[in-house]
DNA sequence: GTTTATACATAAGACTTTTATGTATTTTTG
DNA sequence: CAAAAATACATAAAAGTCTTATGTATAAAC
């Protein structure tokens, strides 16, 4: 896609529920993952990423548990109950956002 | 809403849209009639609103044409043909957009 | 007559993301 | 087996969009 710029806003709903539906998962698995189910329509930008799976970690949304594979460290990111909360809140916000958005698109006829 | 921050990206479509089905516009009727469209929950606010129809309209995208309303000067907005192209883009970026969250977000099941 | 609504506009700051850069290991491929 | 590509982390500068704050002025409502 063009312009990413849509994204915005969402990084944080996509990484959480990512967590939430799958248990531990680390950032290069995301991105991968992300671009896959999203038909190769949305590419997390590790720029993008990483601070954001940091500040997640810090509001303590996520905690971390470092795995060496062979050589490599692999952080692996799971969700914590306040993720949770937080993940439900800014899925109940995207929801409102698309259902303003078809209001004010008028993507759907109004009602009598 | 608390966080309007979703919104970014999606304001020139907005306003591509209200143009494109309303005709001309102004733009202080532009952030009252998406704030009822989406039952208040779309504020667009002025610095965001006026910094994007000049740009807009140095894109091409828009015309102007200026009214005067007793001693009150109200700027008339028009879209033109580069401006529907623009909207097409855009809605289409949109609806690509929104395509990919559900696939991401897993809003709907998945086809055998 | 004072407050609220209408109507435009710009600038500083906040926030998120892109682009660029860096390091290092492991796997693939010619 | 050497080079390239993929894996895996990270940060910083720049770009882009929006909010908040501020400014000006007219018209309507109380």
């Amino acid at each position: 896609m063009q312009s990413q710029e849509l994204l915005k806003g969402t990084l944080k709903t996509i990484i959480l529920h990512m967590l939430d539906r799958n248990g531990r998962m680390y950032g290069y698995e995301l991105t991968q993952k992300v671009r896959e189910l999203s038909d190769d329509y949305i590419q997390i930008t590790e720029g993008a990423l990483y601070p954001t799976l940091h500040k997640l970690e810090a509001e303590g949304a996520l905690v971390t548990e470092k795995e060496y594979i062979g050589k490599r460290v692999r952080k692996y990111y799971k969700i914590t109950p306040g993720g949770q909360s937080l993940f439900k809140e800014r899925m109940s916000d995207f929801h409102e956002f698309m259902h303003a958005m078809q209001l004010v698109l008028q993507l759907k006829p109004k009602q009598a």
